[in-house]
DNA sequence: TGAAAATGCAAGTAATTGCTTGCTTGGCAC
DNA sequence: GTGCCAAGCAAGCAATTACTTGCATTTTCA
């Protein structure tokens, strides 16, 4: 038994192992995202996962085991928002609109890791240290990409890094407002990234 | 004894009544903001209080109780908002760049209060209502000012609603990284107000 | 089929948590 | 003084929580 954390699929079998600790995970997932680590107890956990308690601990160590084993799930951020701004834009604000794109489906795609992580971000010093990468990432790469179009002569000499913490926290207020506080944006996300895009380009007193 | 919330300081003392009161609600501020409702737990606010827990309990029914009257600190939030944009502005600029430290300041001022709502959003239903005020809010104010200098022709025809949610959006992320994360800005707030007014007005591709 | 591994079940444990009760103490007003 | 009221102190209580142990049962694969 042990942990099996390091065997993968040695085996013939380890389908079904990986499935039972998968919807754990998944089940944690959900809930710390929901009621926070302490709200989140393994109880409710092996409720939701369809398991008995005594298999969670067969599993994982304890409880912060499980919680450390989500938070790896944020550790590849950067390179996935670096490699959004890779491909070769028709200009700049395409550029703009793509990064909007790639920053907010980020968010989504793991909306419940973030919402522990801003829950969490106290108690849980290993988690300051995963979360933080994320919110400043985002705007450190844009504003180099910024920087680097403004050495290039094509943008005048705005701040880039205020520029990139306006455009990154438009949608990550917007990230909030729908899956935190369930607020409804009446809007479609890509008009927003198209929106915002424009505002940032060109300012709201236009041309 | 029963509950002192309605006797507010009839007799002669009060004072110290409504100090220790005072020193209870506090202690649960902090720790809420910091652990989570559930991670503040009456012994460790008591503690903090420097009272006895029996004390907690007399000063409020129930923990709750404390929650409940920590909540009603951000109830007037949407009128603070407004009264910010009553005066007069030598121009848009200004305007911004007040409703920008108005906003700020707000958060700055009630940041505990704001991070129990942010943490406790799903578990307690009256803060979702409460919280949700907030963000909204101030986007909801700042848009309908755009929107009547749009229709007095001050503006071209951009989405107010998408320039008001950028320009809010962005110190509700400087306020959620310096506080939340810990995260140095390496910016003075004043600075960022300005820059961003400037960007929201002309762009960053200038005039 | 048979051994091994994974899971279920029953029960329990020590610690924590919200909250209560009964009693004492100390200060203020009359 | 005397009576009142807030607060302290000691003790406890029932529920919850993370986690364990021992054993029976099922699943899987060779």
């Amino acid at each position: 038994m042990d942990h099996p954390d390091i065997e993968q699929k040695l085996g013939g079998r380890g389908e079904e192992e990986q499935e039972t600790r998968e919807r754990i995970l998944s089940a944690a997932r959900q809930l710390m995202a929901q009621k926070g680590y302490k709200g989140a107890t393994t109880r409710k956990i092996s409720e939701l996962a369809g398991v008995n308690e005594v298999t969670v601990f067969r599993h994982f160590k304890n409880k912060v085991g499980i919680l450390t084993e989500l938070l790896k799930e944020i550790m590849d951020v950067r390179e996935q928002l670096e490699q959004g701004l890779q491909g070769e834009f028709s200009d700049l604000k395409q550029m703009l609109v793509s990064y909007a794109r790639t920053y907010y489906g980020l968010l989504v795609e793991r909306k419940e890791i973030f919402m522990i992580c801003m829950i969490e971000a106290d108690n849980h010093p290993e988690v300051v240290q995963m979360f933080s990468s994320l919110p400043m990432t985002a705007v450190e790469v844009l504003s180099n990409k910024l920087l680097a179009f403004q050495e290039q002569g094509h943008l005048p000499k705005v701040d880039p890094f205020t520029a990139a913490l306006m455009f990154v926290s438009t949608f990550f207020y917007a990230f909030m407002a729908k899956y935190r506080v369930n607020l409804d944006l009446e809007m479609v996300e890509e008009e927003l990234f198209e929106n915002a895009s424009e505002i940032l380009l060109q300012g709201i007193k236009g041309l």
